[in-house]
RNA sequence: CGGGGCGUAGCUCAGCCUGGCUAGAGCGCUACGUUCGGGACGUAGAGGUCGCACGUUCAAAUCGUGUCGCCCCGACCA
């Protein structure tokens, strides 16, 4: 391909607005343009690169037994009518209407295909003989978010894999699960991505039932909680937390209770500006509706509450925030003024263990305005259950090993998960078994962002002339780049060796506007192909430059040893990804 | 949806506070010339409903109100 009949805008400015790497760099690189929030084109250097990672993706799917189809992006909006999830997805659901000769039909642009495939696969297959199924397919997602933001990597339309299984028994989904994570851990290290599995929250299967995909990065929107030592890792929402002994430090007086006028304060950090104190040492009541009976739950003012833990905690279907009318009820006061002591009325209270070491703490005294200080666990309020019900802090023991753990922020870039019958059951998908009786059939599913494994490179991959692109994702693996470019020779011998190398089966990109030789490598380095082949002065003893993008310096090769030579070396580089990790390896341990 | 910021040439921005000639710069673009190994230089050009609407005023990019769009923080996120 020459430079000159594609469209590859880079910009030497980082245009407004664009404040992270992967964002900042993708454009300036030319790789995509924003049309709307949330919404990018893919230019064409962007889209080869999301082809890559699809290609990846596909070939590991394939490796994996795993089959593809391609479902329709429309779908009628009564399907998820009947799973209920018109609700439970609310405005990120993306809704249309069709006209058609008068009537109106209601519509959803697909934000996930659990419904269609469930609703395909229930429509022919009828016997436990054409299970397990496992199917899959690439396509474009759409969810309105309510803030995208960070380039590419929250958007409201995505590419996705989404891949489905079908059981007749929770063995073969096992099985099926294991081998959909191995080619997760396969796909996202042929792209050099540095990706951890993390357990993540696992709905109505449990236990090992569900592991995200995470690529640690200061710009991810999830929280990991992993152990340095041991190598337990899991989502935030998730983790657990080991249990440790926590007890009221001995040494400490015991001060009388006193109520405070806070006006004002009515969130942990207005009261602790308020009283000057720190959130750890605050204790903060929440009134939950567990399953419609109000619960306070107590948790250290630096630490949230986890719903999913309280709901399992205390065996219940159905866990939220209470509303303002039931605070008022049970508190005495208005929100923002709970506490343990002296509520109006009894209601069961349980609490992280934490707060046990905490001593003289602030509490909302459930009167407007108010708060208590110097109040105490035991002496002045008793809690009728401790229990795991936050989120895991830095610093927390590993449920493991019990060393403390650490905490990361990182990019989801994949997810499998066990999903069971809720589907199935929703849509009415079953099969006649060996006996002949119907059953519900098992389903698990397993997503991959697409897009966001480019974004995902680009985030990890980058110094400060451009993107790093691994062999296996790079838009072109080869810049090929005659320095002068009204040279007939020179260009003569750059259209042979890009020609070349395209034969032996490499992308090659031919620089062949006319520019000064500082334009175009300043444009190679921001798009960052892992070649630049250069061909200058020392053309005139029959040899060529080979600078790897990550190297700091070219070596001389001689042109007609070049395409032997470098298409074999991309050959092995593009299937191992070996020198760009090492390269990465090195970089980081510079840092 | 709450808080903050920004909308002036394809891109980055100045001008606005304190209203007043034909609205500016750099980059990019076109033509010609000189250049040619890390974002060259000269000359001549093209390119603007100053986001939009209403209002105030003799006069609005500039002041006021409204509105739309974009970015960031927070809430939300199957």
């Amino acid at each position: 391909m020459k430079w000159s009949q594609t469209l590859i805008p880079t910009m030497k400015e980082t245009p407004n607005g664009a404040e992270i790497p992967s964002h900042i760099f993708m454009l300036r690189a030319g790789m995509i343009s924003q049309v709307m929030a949330g919404a990018y084109a893919y230019l064409p250097l962007g889209w080869r690169c999301l082809h890559k990672a699809t290609n990846i993706v596909r070939e590991e799917m394939n490796k994996a037994g795993a089959v593809e189809l391609f479902m329709t992006a429309l779908c009628p909006q009564s399907l998820y009518e009947q799973t209920n999830r018109v609700e439970a997805f609310g405005n990120v659901l993306v809704k249309s209407t069709l006209l058609r000769g008068g009537t109106k039909t209601p519509v959803v642009f697909c934000p996930t295909h659990e419904e269609e495939i469930t609703s395909l696969v229930s429509q022919y297959v009828s016997s436990y003989r054409q299970l397990p199924l496992l199917l899959y397919q690439i396509q474009t997602k759409f969810r309105n978010e309510e803030r995208p933001k960070f380039g590419v990597l929250r958007t409201s339309e995505f590419l996705m894999k989404d891949a489905y299984s079908f059981h007749t028994d929770l063995e073969t989904l096992d099985a099926t699960y294991r081998k959909m994570y191995d080619a997760y851990c396969k796909i996202f290290s042929r792209c050099g991505l540095p990706y951890l599995p993390v357990e993540a929250e696992s709905g109505p299967i449990g236990g090992d039932g569900s592991h995200e995909f995470m690529i640690p990065s200061p710009n991810g929107e999830d929280d990991v909680i992993y152990c340095p030592k041991c190598g337990y890792a899991a989502n935030v929402e998730k983790a657990e937390i080991g249990e440790t002994e926590h007890n009221r430090p001995a040494d400490v007086e015991l001060k009388p209770v006193a109520e405070l006028d806070t006006p004002g304060a009515h969130t942990i950090d207005q009261v602790c500006a308020f009283l000057k104190a720190k959130p750890r040492k605050v204790v903060k009541t929440l009134i939950y509706s567990v399953d419609g009976t109000p619960v306070a739950v107590l948790v250290r003012g630096d630490q949230d509450v986890n719903e999913n833990k309280l709901r399992r905690l205390l065996k219940a279907d159905k866990v939220e925030l209470a509303d303002d009318a039931t605070i008022q009820r049970v508190t005495g006061a208005p929100v923002g003024f709970a506490g343990p002591v002296g509520l109006k009325e009894k209601i069961k209270i349980v609490a992280d263990p934490t707060i046990k070491e905490v001593v003289n703490t602030i509490v909302g005294a459930n009167k407007a305005e108010k708060h208590l200080v110097n109040v105490n666990l035991d002496r002045d309020f008793t809690v009728d259950l401790f229990g795991d019900v936050r989120n895991a802090v830095a610093g927390d023991a590993c449920p493991r090993c019990g060393l403390p753990l650490s905490v990361e922020n990182a990019i989801e870039v994949g997810h499998v998960f066990k999903l069971g019958t809720k589907y199935t059951d929703a849509l009415n998908a079953k099969y006649l078994d060996e006996n002949g009786q119907l059953q519900t059939i098992i389903m698990g599913c397993y997503g991959i962002g697409v897009s966001r494994i480019v974004a995902g490179l680009a985030e990890t991959s980058h110094d400060d002339a451009g993107i790093i692109w691994p062999v296996a994702l790079a838009p072109y693996e080869v810049c090929v780049c005659p320095v002068k470019p009204n040279d007939p020779a020179a260009i003569e011998t750059a259209e042979k060796l890009t020609a070349g190398l395209e034969a032996a089966g490499c992308d090659v990109i031919l620089d062949d506007r006319d520019e000064r030789p500082g334009v175009k490598f300043k444009d190679a380095d921001l798009i960052g192909f892992p070649v630049r082949v250069t061909l200058g002065k020392s053309l005139a003893e029959g040899k060529v430059e080979v600078k790897w993008r990550w190297d700091s310096e070219a070596t001389l090769v001689d042109v007609d040893a070049l395409v032997d030579a470098l298409a074999a070396a991309i050959k092995e580089e593009r299937a191992t990804s070996a020198r760009f990790n090492a390269a990465k390896a090195k970089r980081n341990a510079a840092k």
